[in-house]
DNA sequence: CACTTGACCTGTCCGC
DNA sequence: TGCGGACAGGTCAAGT
């Protein structure tokens, strides 16, 4: 479940690794996972040297000094792991959910000029790699209609509020994971901040006042902070660049904490189904008061 | 148009 | 122990 702060976390290990190599060779195992002809990598990719890695939502972004971009979106179980010719881990045996790549769900495999590789592993086969002019990125379906990134200087509880009154009928958790109007929240991020707001996840948007938004907008941004300081949440699959999990879990007050005591209350935490999603929920801080 | 549901997939967990 | 079914949850397409 790879949200803005699990891609960032991954873009920040990639930038530090990626950039200076050469591709020297491409492999995949299953079409759906990296559709691009043969042809398209053999021109565009095949001898290209790596420049930069970015991040848009979740979506990442591996330049190259062809002008072409290798794109990539994680979805559920995607993972990006690098493996030098020295075996990451050596030294943390126990903080890997990776031992040995490539592996079973492994679906595409970029190898480097000095002998490195990087994995892209999906177990459920959702995430996807592309090929494309880097000047064409923008111009994707996805990045046309895609909201604004929350961590922006530029982003104010304001702007926040404008984009969620699109929606005014809806409930708040179904907004915060509807990426045309703020990018990057998934389940994870969404309970915690309407935890953190005191905001029940089925109230709508339009019984919600400013006050009650801003706090939200507050709650978002530090969780998302939080949790890119953390490097993350591992559920289950989710790790960074060096197959290392993320700690934001021990941090959670309500994901996944379902039958646990409210750290703000001592309420016992309930799991319900908000928005079509397994929703975390304290009973007393968060009234449904539509 | 606004909103909800189903499809895409595989692995895990739970009850029988 | 084996087996079926529910569940995990990001996004797009299809349905209401």
């Amino acid at each position: 479940m790879p949200e803005l702060p699990e891609v960032e976390t991954v873009r920040r290990g990639l930038s530090g690794l990626l950039p200076g190599l050469k591709v020297v060779g491409v492999r995949h195992d299953w079409a759906k996972s990296f559709p691009n002809s043969p042809n398209d990598v053999e021109q565009f990719l095949a001898g290209a040297n790596i420049m930069d890695v970015r991040r848009r939502a979740k979506v990442l972004m591996i330049d190259l000094e062809t002008d072409y971009t290798l794109v990539i979106h994680l979805k559920m179980t995607g993972q990006m792991v690098f493996v030098g010719k020295q075996r990451f881990g050596a030294g943390h045996p126990n903080d890997s959910l990776v031992s040995k790549l490539p592996d079973k769900s492994t679906r595409v495999t970029f190898e480097f000029d000095n002998g490195s590789h990087l994995y892209f592993n999906d177990q459920r086969k959702f995430g996807w790699v592309r090929l494309l002019p880097t000047i064409e990125v923008p111009n994707i379906d996805f990045m046309k209609k895609v909201g604004p990134e929350p961590l922006e200087d530029s982003f104010t509880a304001k702007d926040f509020e404008t984009r969620l009154r699109r929606r005014s009928n809806s409930g708040i958790k179904a907004v915060l994971l509807d990426q045309t109007i703020v990018a990057g929240v998934g389940n994870i991020y969404a309970d915690e901040s309407l935890w953190g707001a005191m905001i029940h996840p089925a109230t709508l948007v339009k019984s919600l006042t400013f006050h009650k938004i801003e706090i939200l907008y507050k709650e978002l941004r530090f969780v998302l902070n939080l949790a890119i300081e953390k490097g993350g949440s591992t559920d289950r699959n989710y790790v960074n660049a060096e197959g290392k999990r993320g700690s934001y879990m021990d941090f959670a007050r309500v994901f996944r904490r379902e039958g646990l005591d409210c750290p703000r209350c001592g309420t016992t935490i309930e799991k319900s189904r908000v928005a079509g999603r397994g929703t975390h929920t304290c009973p007393k801080c968060q009234k449904l008061v539509n």
